[in-house]
RNA sequence: GCUGGGAUGGCGAAAUUGGUAGACGCACUUGCCUUAGGAGCAAGCGGGGUGACCCAUGGAGGUUCAAGUCCUCUUCCCAGCACCA
């Protein structure tokens, strides 16, 4: 027989996959669907490192499985390519972006293609491409329309030196990354989504879907509903208010001050009654300095000002109490105030201990609790007021804030973590935000025909220097008519962030050719939702909330037929260097997933990455392991030789359908690590019988070739085989096949093993009691003892307890 | 600190969900074959002991005929969130 040459073979099978159309979807409604997704990739300049194709081989075996049962199957690809990194080069080198997003998509699919993937590539989708973008336009269109995008002056991390706002992640201790300079806060002219009011409905719907108890976890706690009141405290000698959030309502009279955040604009209301403002003042300043992650610090000794000549009245008791100012209370959360119940709250306590104020009790703490901590338990109320003492704090929460809700004076509210999406980038790379700002007229959407505002050419690429984006200098591009009134108009030069391409192309992919709309509704219906989405977990909170909120939106706006995108989700783990680092340039440890195709084929690589360890979790390559899975194949290959039509099934029956019962389950659920491996003794198995039936080796191809699509399929034209194996039935498990006539069973005495037997499967239970005690081992352990109790288990031990 | 996930041979790991711990693969050892081998084949491979046996799933207890799996306490590692009122 000829050698196994994957150079060969691998490129012979896709060509032909290729132009045959093997793996494109049809849109036939009359078969079961199955949407297989990735999460599609930003394609860097680095190019794919081989821990990137890990998700995509395991969808790829999923889908190609799902193909063989009967599903109709979407599997396709695209490019997230707008965002910094394209810019930045188109920057430096002084070319569009564009150029560096073509060289790059063209590169990463490259390697994808020489790895032997399923995708549709007729539906590719890039988020770039103007007729994509037009959709992207559009939502923000609709969103607009709906009151969901509204104007806010937000703060962007500003670089004083670079003359550009700068992300989060560019920041390093609060200075930029590149030229260490300390960033400022710069108020900008912002759009913000109100992803807030589809809170409730993305914390609700998260109980359905068959995603990693985690995943909705972090989700849950994103979002971060809480429940509890807002009260007011009057001035003392004034008109004005200070409404404090709480959940813990029950601890009212246990507020033994009040604090404002620094930067909250009561206290310049409040400016004349305040005799010490110059103090206050400077501590607001000196509080801008500190980051919210250096404010909220764990353990972070307190800091604060008093407000001089302030006292806030407890509306429960009339008692009159401090007020101050501390970075402790953060101005964007609940009402940027808070009441402070020391006896009851870590932060008030240690505050209160710093600054010397009283520390009221009001819960019963028990005896055993420290006394130099605060009790922050529910608990029973005490010392508070005579109808309250008494009560549970769950039920004092609801009776006081009833009280003082009649009076006018708190009301219950659900208060979220989530806040509202800072929607605009000051950047030249993303979808221009499709609106016109008239003096007349005010904001004015883009009419829908216009769509889309393209991106025009510049000079430059570099931010304006004022913190806007640099299409504000491209006068002819800004200034255009009013749609309205036709009077002077300018475009708004704000561009969407990357995630808003992100947020919804998984609907594309179901219909990419479309231009009358974002999706045609009768296919939608058939081929939402995702039934399987893969992606690293670093997406819980970001991607996976916004393509949520969005994809609620387009059902409330009709659409779309489902209210939840993705209906099942995996996460896959990252394959780390052999160094047990992240594969990175920088630290020169990277592997190319080229190389490894081109010294063992990429059969090999994509069965290796699904056989190193459970697909959720990370591991590091190792170069010397992947030849068990070269081996493997080779010997996959080399048992063509045994196939003869003398075979008798009967002897390798039961360890085919094992196998077939223990793949099939297993990449169902992911498990491609022991699917793998029960190939692998399904081989083990073959390669002692004598022969083989055709009928026996196909199928073991058949199994195999969802994680090595090109050798089976080789084998399996070399049978005879005229059709693809990727189109052949997936085999049905027959149990019967498995059933075995004599089964091993352990003998244990007082719970250790002692000796083990062989009998029939079908023995009864007495008849294996009498053939165990007859046995000289056993004998040996429970002669002169009393036999106390015998367990049996069927088919699988029995247990001898003997005592005195 | 909170939440979630972990800890099993030299290494990656498996374990039918309470039923013979270490499947499968890598590495390693021995032998065969070969001019040669980063090839192939055969056997071995948790630790201790000549052996009968004993010990072993981060650690300490417990429940059970039986615990990697359940319960209590504890140590360490990873990820996410973090003074959220």
């Amino acid at each position: 027989m000829r050698k196994y040459d994957h150079k060969e073979i691998e490129k012979k099978w896709q060509t032909e996959w290729e132009a045959k159309g093997l793996y494109c979807a049809s849109d036939d409604s009359s078969k079961p669907k199955s949407y297989v997704l990735d999460m599609f990739p930003y394609p860097s300049g680095e190019g794919l490192h081989v821990g990137h194709p890990k998700g995509y081989i395991a969808t790829d075996a999923y889908s190609r499985m799902k193909r063989m049962q009967g599903f109709n199957v979407l599997h396709a690809m695209g490019w997230d390519a707008f965002g910094l990194p394209a810019e930045q080069y188109a920057i430096k080198n002084k070319v569009h972006p564009r150029v560096a997003v073509d060289k790059n998509t063209t590169r990463f699919k490259e390697q994808l293609s020489i790895i032997g993937f399923d995708y549709d590539w007729k539906r590719e989708i890039n988020t770039t491409d103007p007729e994509f973008y037009k959709w992207t336009q559009w939502i923000f269109l609709k969103m607009f329309e709906k009151g969901l995008a509204y104007e806010s002056y937000e703060p962007i991390n500003w670089c004083p030196t670079c003359q550009t706002g700068l992300a989060n992640e560019d920041l390093e201790d609060g200075k930029c990354e590149r030229c260490d300079t300390p960033v400022e806060k710069k108020p900008m002219r912002q759009w913000v989504l109100r992803i807030t009011q589809y809170a409730d409905r993305m914390l609700e719907d998260l109980d359905a879907l068959n995603w990693p108890a985690s995943i909705k976890e972090s989700q849950k706690n994103w979002i971060g509903r809480s429940e509890g009141a807002e009260i007011d405290f009057k001035i003392e000698n004034s008109d004005k208010t200070i409404t404090v959030f709480t959940t813990r309502p029950d601890t009212l009279f246990g507020a033994t001050y009040v604090v404002l955040a620094p930067e909250n604009k009561l206290i310049d209301e409040l400016a004349s009654s305040i005799s010490n403002m110059s103090d206050v003042l400077a501590y607001r300043e000196d509080a801008k300095s500190r980051t919210e992650i250096e404010r909220t610090a764990e353990g972070k000794e307190k800091t604060g000002v008093k407000l001089e000549g302030v006292l806030a009245i407890n509306p429960a008791n009339d008692e009159k109490i401090p007020v101050f100012a501390a970075d402790y209370v953060l101005g964007n959360y609940g009402t940027g105030a808070v009441m402070a119940v020391p006896a009851h709250d870590e932060r008030d306590w240690s505050f209160a201990k710093k600054f010397n104020l009283p520390i009221k009790q009001v819960i019963e703490t028990p005896e055993f609790f420290p006394k130099d901590k605060p009790y922050t338990e529910d608990g029973i109320i005490t010392n508070s007021i005579v109808w309250l003492d008494g009560l549970l704090s769950v039920d004092a929460r609801s009776e006081i804030v009833g009280e003082l809700e009649y009076k006018g004076a708190a009301k219950e509210v659900v208060r979220y973590r989530l806040k509202d999406w800072v929607f605009s980038r000051q950047r030249y790379w993303g979808e221009p935000i499709p609106l016109i700002h008239c003096d007349k007229c005010g904001v004015v959407p883009v009419p829908e025909a216009d769509l889309p505002v393209m991106l025009p050419q510049v000079e430059s690429y570099a931010p304006s220097g004022t913190g806007e984006s640099p299409l504000a200098n491209i006068a002819e591009w800004v200034n255009v008519p009013c749609p309205k009134c036709g009077g002077a108009g300018k475009r708004e030069t704000n561009t969407m962030p990357q995630w808003a391409g992100s947020s919804w192309y998984y609907l594309r992919f179901i219909d990419p050719k479309n231009s009358d709309a974002l999706v045609d509704k009768t296919k939608e219906k058939y081929w939402s939702p995702v039934d399987m989405y893969v992606g690293g977990a670093e997406h819980a909170t970001r991607h996976l909330i916004y393509a949520r909120f969005y994809h609620k939106f387009l059902y409330d706006i009709g659409v779309v037929n489902y209210e939840e995108p993705f209906a099942r989700l995996q996460n896959v783990g990252l394959i780390m260097a052999e160094d047990g680092r992240k594969m990175s340039k920088r630290w020169g440890n990277v592997v190319n997933p080229d190389d490894v195709v081109g010294e063992h084929g990429a059969d090999t690589l994509r069965l290796y990455e699904m056989f190193m360890g459970p697909f959720n979790q990370s591991v590091a390559w190792s170069t010397q392991s992947i030849v068990g899975p070269r081996r493997f194949l080779e010997r996959v290959w080399k048992l063509a030789e045994k196939v003869s039509e003398s075979a008798n099934e009967k002897t390798t029956d039961a360890a085919l359908h094992k196998a077939i019962k223990k793949v099939g389950d297993d990449i169902e659920t992911f498990g491609f690590n022991t699917a793998i491996s029960a190939l692998m003794i399904l081989v083990n198995d073959l390669e002692k019988a004598e022969s083989l039936s055709k009928h026996t080796y196909e199928t073991l191809l058949v199994l195999l070739a969802p994680f090595a699509p090109h050798i089976t399929e080789e084998l399996w034209h070399e049978l005879g085989n005229t059709t693809s194996i990727h189109l052949a039935s997936w085999p049905a498990y027959d149990a019967s096949k498995c059933v075995e006539s004599e089964i091993t069973i352990a003998i244990q005495v007082n719970g250790k093993v002692r000796d083990e037997i062989v009998v029939a499967a079908d023995a009864d239970e007495e008849a294996i009691k009498s053939i165990v005690l007859a046995r000289p081992t056993i004998v040996k352990w429970t002669e002169g003892e009393e036999i106390k109790k015998i367990i049996v288990v069927k088919g699988k031990l029995v247990s001898i307890v003997v005592g005195e």
